[in-house]
DNA sequence: GCAAGAGGCATTTTT
DNA sequence: TGCCTCTTGC
């Protein structure tokens, strides 16, 4: 054991049952705290109190560029927030001058609450404080013009996003959809905008990314129409603000000599876009501290730059790097299995992680037969914990992905365990959000053309896609919204009787509730919304399960409005921010994916599914090679990192993957733990009946390393060779390498619009016209851009000019 | 225009 | 195996 530091426990508290997940190891008592500032029993800084002496230096060195290394459970947050306590606090800087960035909303808040607790109410003037994102956009809104869009632009949605990069597609006319399509498109996009890399800035090599080189042209066209949308997409509200910094020199300056004081939170998590962001703000005054753990970098597939942090010191000369690692949160073994599996890492920082707490409890290592044993006897270790008094959500468990939740699931449900599942879709995401909000945005912005496709046949009101492309092709023609197309289209005969009438109701509706925007207090009127739309009443006929959700889901967006001032301040929340919070406080397991487990703690934490091909992902490997196996790593270092008391790692021999039963070998990362770290436990045959109590475990002392006694390990290994021998693939070890684009004739998508001629022509009375559907005819008369034509065969119709030709 | 069936397909996802 | 998307037939 390393020699006793100063015991740390009399200056930080430790008390297991009230840790709530989500807030660091070592946060002090932040009530305690302003009791003691507001009662005036300190004279000094109170708030440094109980900072060890590497806190306190991250905390005091104010001038000039910091790197804090600071691993997990070693007080980071608490660091941040002090570092902002003692700015203010020692009048350093006004809280409006000081910009502190995080990357999860929760973060943001949950820093809020905290500088909050410790400077007083003055931290509800930290206008600055949020996510990359959020403050991007607020930037952003207020030099709208400098960068082609208005104040009241649109923030799209991923939903958005593809429906406009499939419009993309289509508009090109010659790319195969099927082969093409847009997810790929737009995955490729957004790694680019992670980058900062505007469609002019793209590498000529890069452009064969997709569809043959079409890549960046589509990519501008993109661009185009989400100008001509106001509208940006996630990636854009950070590569606009940088473009609005390169190309205005003086708005950078303003922010730069505003922001005297910058803070990063997860700094290890940056992408290029934001590392150039902060570093054209940081280039004057430069007092940039950032936090992070390149150990805990876990995001490298989503274009987060481990090296953004391998290479502070050379980018920012003269920074000071202070490491923070002394862990507050994990027992002395669960902190070994961490240290001793992360050192097999090469290309890092190093931090070795120490705590002064007791060895406490080994490691558990167990193997199970297949999944579903291992699902199985993980809810009866929960059962038996939680009936020795622990608490269910001071538990959690952990997968490497989704899939693995299932069969989880399905046990605690037959059980009967109360549980949560952390992370799946965010409440904005939902398609009944998405649907209200698209009816909020058309009423506010009538030019939202997404939101008018999202919505016209929602509910259904018999208007199809033969419908919704004429829309479209007068809109494209004359270069209209959408709904002011439909508002043109219903005079003429374009359409037939039963659409006509439908798009005439409708438009009438969306402008009477423009209407009644500033008569009607904004939730009413998003009530009313709703109500008159037909949308309320859509879900309560739906006699789906979750239907009566959705409602409910429904109400509360009506009721969160009422804490906004105005529709506006109410959308850009919606559309950054709002995320589920339900339920945290009922006794529950969480259940995970390992990603979704960063900055949380649990005093026991289950991780299932170490083997092979699963965890390390056979994917991440093929993919990303020896960058990927250790990006890997980390996240089962984050994974191991989670717990206070105890830690249970399984793996099964056999694993049903897309339902076929695999045959599976433990992971390498097993092999990577500290043997004196960890107990191996055997699962009973299958055959041997569960049941509760009774000794389902027998301690093996199997000799740790590549040598496994257990007969779990046996099977295993056994089925291992078997599968050697016969040539057949493990698990997930399919489908590999990359997709090639198998060559074959492409497929002319053939799209019969109005070709879009730009300014609308004027027709002549008299001149003959041919129409697509009512055939050749005279114009008989002319009211702008609407013709009354007499067709040879149809008789007399009203038409818009651009949907005949002078013949 | 819509609903039901076939076929393809399956990491991780802070904003 | 089960979900999601596209096609087909009414």
């Amino acid at each position: 054991m390393v020699a006793r530091m100063t015991r740390i426990e009399e200056d930080w508290p430790y008390d297991p049952g009230s840790g709530a997940p989500g807030r660091d190891a070592g946060a002090p008592n932040a009530s305690s705290l302003s009791a003691r500032a507001r009662a005036g029993a300190a004279p000094r800084a109170t708030y440094l109190d109980g900072l060890n002496p590497e806190q306190r230096e991250a905390v005091e060195t104010t001038e000039g560029p910091v790197l804090v290394l600071a691993g997990a459970g070693t007080g980071k947050t608490r660091v941040l927030t002090t570092r902002i306590a003692h700015l203010i606090a020692t009048g350093k800087a006004r809280p409006s001058g000081i910009l502190a960035v995080t990357f999860t909303n929760k973060a943001a808040r949950e820093m809020k609450e905290r500088v909050a607790a410790l400077v007083g109410g003055v931290a509800e003037g930290m206008p600055w404080l949020g996510t990359f994102h959020s403050i991007s956009a607020k930037i952003l809104r207020r030099h709208a013009e400098l960068v082609d869009l208005t104040s009241d632009f649109t923030i799209l949605g991923m939903d958005d996003q593809l429906r406009l990069l499939k419009q993309v597609i289509q508009a090109d006319g010659d790319i195969d959809e099927k082969r093409w399509p847009a997810r790929q498109l737009a995955g490729v996009i957004d790694d680019w905008k992670n980058r900062g890399l505007e469609p002019h800035r793209v590498p000529k090599g890069e452009a064969a990314s997709f569809a043959f080189g079409k890549g960046i042209a589509l990519y501008e066209q993109y661009q185009e129409r989400l100008k001509t949308l106001n509208a940006a997409d996630f990636g854009d509200l950070l590569l606009e603000a940088l473009r609005l910094f390169r190309e205005h020199p003086d708005v950078l300056e303003s922010y730069q000599d505003r922001f005297r004081y910058m803070l990063v939170d997860e700094y290890q998590d940056t992408n290029v876009a934001q590392y150039l962001w902060l570093r054209l703000l940081a280039q004057k005054r430069a007092n940039l501290a950032c936090v992070g753990d390149d150990d805990q970098s876990i995001y490298g597939w989503r274009g987060a730059e481990v090296d953004n942090i391998l290479r502070f010191e050379h980018d920012f000369p003269g920074a000071k790097v202070v490491r923070l690692e002394r862990n507050y949160r994990s027992t002395g073994h669960i902190l070994a299995a961490a240290s001793h599996l992360i050192a097999h890492n090469e290309g890092r920082l190093g931090k070795t992680l120490r705590t002064d707490d007791e060895p406490g409890e080994k490691v558990i290592l167990t193997g199970a037969w297949d999944s579903e044993e291992e699902a199985r006897l993980i809810g009866e270790e929960i059962e038996s914990l939680h009936g020795k008094g622990h608490n269910l959500s001071q538990m959690a468990v952990l997968v490497r992905i989704s899939a693995q939740m299932r069969e989880i699931e399905d046990r605690f449900v037959q059980l009967g365990l109360p549980y949560r599942v952390i992370g799946g879709p965010r409440f904005y995401e939902r398609a009944e959000i998405r649907d209200a909000l698209a009816y909020l945005r058309l009423v506010a912005q009538p030019a939202d053309d997404l939101a008018f496709e999202r919505i016209i046949n929602t509910p259904k009101r018999g208007l199809g896609d033969a419908t919704v492309q004429i829309l479209h092709n007068h809109s494209r023609a004359a270069r209209i919204p959408l709904l002011q197309a439909a508002r043109f289209l219903v005079e003429t005969d374009e359409l037939k009787p039963k659409p006509r009438g439908a798009i005439r109701e409708f438009v009438r509706q969306i402008d009477e509730w423009a209407k009644a925007i500033d008569a009607l207090p904004h939730a009413e009127l998003a009530r009313r919304v709703l109500d008159e739309s037909g949308y309320t009443e859509m879900w309560q006929r739906d006699k789906s399960a979750d239907a009566q959700g959705r409602l409910e889901n429904l109400k509360e967006l009506v009721r969160s409005m009422e804490d906004f001032p105005d529709l506006a301040a109410f959308l850009e929340h919606v559309s950054l921010v709002m995320d589920v919070n339900e339920g945290e406080g009922e006794d529950k397991v969480s259940l995970m994916t390992l990603h979704a487990a960063k900055g949380l703690e649990f005093d026991t934490v289950f991780l299932p599914g170490w083997e092979e091909g699963l965890f390390p992902s056979q994917r991440a490997l093929d993919e990303s090679g020896r960058a990927g196996l250790e990006e890997e790593r980390r996240l089962a270092h984050v994974g191991l990192t989670r717990a206070r008391r105890r830690l249970m790692i399984w793996f099964a021999a056999n694993r049903r993957i897309h339902g076929m039963w695999n045959a599976t070998a433990p992971s390498r990362f097993i092999d990577e733990l500290p043997e004196r770290s960890v107990d191996v436990r055997e699962a009973p045959a299958q055959f041997s009946g569960g049941g509760y109590g009774g000794s389902r475990f027998d301690q093996i002392a199997a000799p740790f390393g590549s040598t496994y006694s257990t007969p779990g390990w046996q099977r295993a290994q056994a089925n291992t060779r078997a599968q050697a021998e016969f040539g057949a693939s493990g698990v997930g070890r399919g489908r590999g390498g990359f997709s090639e684009p198998r060559r074959g004739p492409l497929v002319i998508e053939g799209e019969l619009v109005a070709k879009s001629t730009g300014a609308p022509s004027a027709f002549a009375v008299g001149t003959r016209v041919f129409h697509v559907k009512f055939g050749p005819g005279s114009v008989a008369a002319v009211d702008g851009n609407k013709l009354t034509v007499d067709f040879d065969k149809a008789g007399r119709k009203m038409v818009l000019d651009s949907f005949v030709e002078a013949t």
